[in-house]
DNA sequence: CTGAAAGCGCTTACAG
DNA sequence: CTGAAAGCGCTTACAG
């Protein structure tokens, strides 16, 4: 690999100058950028970022933890990070921890090891003891999406509450009293919060929510198909299903086709989470849509923010109902949505 | 951030011992090795990765450099080639293209500026010139999905011939005979073979592929539906539409949609990859399927022998053919498939 | 405007 | 078994 010092000796100049080039500084001769600029480009020079990030005791680089990358959500979280960040002349690596707080955690480590200047994470649960030391270290760290009660950091995330509030209304309705939900992890707070909403918007048109309406899953589709089955084998079954995230209503739809079964007709279903396979699945599925494009950038110039010694505020955006097909229509509806 | 030089103070030893222990060199007492951990532990010392790297010029880093994140496809592959190289100690990098030839540039500079050990690429276009030198460079290096011709780099991807014969069978026993395609761009190998694999299999059956009946698409949604909508607009439409990935299927369902037509009675459908939604959407899609998770094991272990000295070669696995009810079925099949 | 020198945090021959 | 020292490739006061 070709070096700075390199790049001095063909140029006849020493590495100071030749840094002092690279890094735009205002007092070198037009003569010896010239030289040096010349000489990068014979050898191809490209400086070592590995050096520099220690010389400097900056990396450019910002961490992502991720719950799931093959959420959909997530994904797409994702590449709006990537991009705000690298219009902030910041790349981002990403971690993924598939919903498994050891997964995060060893991300987390590897991440901090690598000194990446912050971090943004969607915690997998409720806080390990890694991450209530990384907030307390002083380590820039924004939390997208989910949360970590006490933690004094940042939170850019989407508010659900109204949208909750309009599916139950959507839903009664429609005629439906029988509404469960595949709750995310407990130790979540988009698992809690997504079933706090629909339990009060429930209980404002005066129904109740049942333990055994509340399936436990873990946001991924197994834990969805699982939960999903529990609620058929009961003895009277709910009349809809709300999946608190994408993956686990896909797993609804696999139990409720594995059982011969018909949405909306035989039973309802619906998500939180939109995406666009949601428009052409049988049916259309009635989903919650997060302004993930706007969640996304709004964590990176938190994070940013906080680098570069400014102090971000929190920010929650409001989710929104998208009405499809999967609850069943309203007759004078019918044939109006595409 | 405490360094190697407190932990040194703390045990009464040098930095030398330190950095003895932490690498686990066996000439160590068991005392200083005890009295290292117990600095380590009290101050809770993590070694500098930055420094480390610069020092021993490995970073124990992948760079993975996909077409595109929001491609369910690349977003699995990533998944499988973060599992497999973290079972062999490294840690990846993701940089994501979005099908775009600078954008993958930009992150494959990146990712050489931070010395990542080696690269994997599934490469946007027929190869750009950075690629090139990348390739002669020396840089170790593996292609997955797609290659470039005549680089002399391994390859590791699926052979989809096998299956699209089998699709074009299958299209031309359930009685179709106007058989479209949306390829991919004509610069990427699989834009490329996905074509001729399937004007050989009509040609089997003494099928021709008109020029009208190839839609010119770049693997994202978008360009399905543009393609979708100009072979509708033909004077004789096609009976079937194979879409060479799953986001240009996700383009034709919207554009068949919109001109309220159905699938399959109006028009049959067919995709390359092989997504869970296909089971769910309206109808269920019949795909060629990947052996994704194998390919991105392989591709990382491929990399892995090149990094550390060994030769692999190119692998090339099957992809199979997935049939649902997409393209219509026969009546002796109706109500059999799920 | 320019260069010599120190130093970022490690690892690793070398000498003892 | 252990430590002093060199060096990885940069950047940046400091002196001129």
């Amino acid at each position: 690999m070709v070096s700075i010092k390199d790049v001095a000796a063909q140029a006849g100049v020493s590495v100071a100058t030749v840094s002092r080039v690279l890094n735009s500084h205002p007092s070198v001769s037009p003569d010896a950028r010239g030289r040096v600029l010349a000489a990068v480009d014979a050898l191809g020079y490209r400086p070592n970022a590995v050096a520099r990030s220690l010389r400097t005791d900056q990396t450019r680089t910002l961490g992502l933890v991720i719950s799931d990358v093959l959420n959909p959500y997530f994904t797409e979280l994702a590449r709006f990070v990537e991009e705000e960040a690298r219009a902030h002349g910041y790349s981002v690596i990403i971690g993924n921890a598939d919903e498994r707080p050891e997964l995060q955690d060893h991300h987390v480590r590897t991440l901090l090891d690598r000194r990446i200047d912050g971090l943004l994470v969607s915690p997998a649960d409720g806080g390990t003891p890694l991450m209530l030391d990384v907030a307390r270290s002083g380590t820039p760290m924004v939390l997208v999406d989910r949360w970590i009660p006490g933690l004094d950091v940042p939170v850019v995330r989407a508010d659900g509450r109204d949208a909750i509030r309009d599916l139950v209304a959507h839903l009664h309705g429609l005629g439906h009293r029988r509404l469960a939900i595949i709750a995310g992890p407990a130790a979540t707070t988009t698992g809690n919060e997504r079933v706090e909403a629909f339990r009060e918007a429930l209980s404002a048109h005066g129904l109740a929510l049942p333990d055994a309406y509340i399936g436990q899953g873990d946001f991924q589709a197994d834990s969805g198909r699982r939960a999903t089955e529990g609620f058929l084998a009961l003895p009277e079954p709910p009349e809809v299903v709300f999946a608190a995230d994408n993956l686990m209503a896909l797993g609804a739809l696999d139990a409720i086709r594995a059982r011969g079964l018909r949405v909306p007709r035989d039973i309802g279903l619906a998500a939180f989470d939109d995406i666009p396979w949601f428009v052409h699945t049988d049916p259309p599925v009635t989903a919650i849509a997060q302004p993930t494009g706007e969640l996304g950038r709004a964590a990176v110039r938190a994070l940013v923010d906080l680098i570069e010694g400014r102090s971000p505020r929190s920010v929650t955006l409001p989710a929104r109902l998208v009405v499809r097909s999967s609850c069943g229509e309203h007759a004078s509806n019918r044939r109006s949505n595409l």
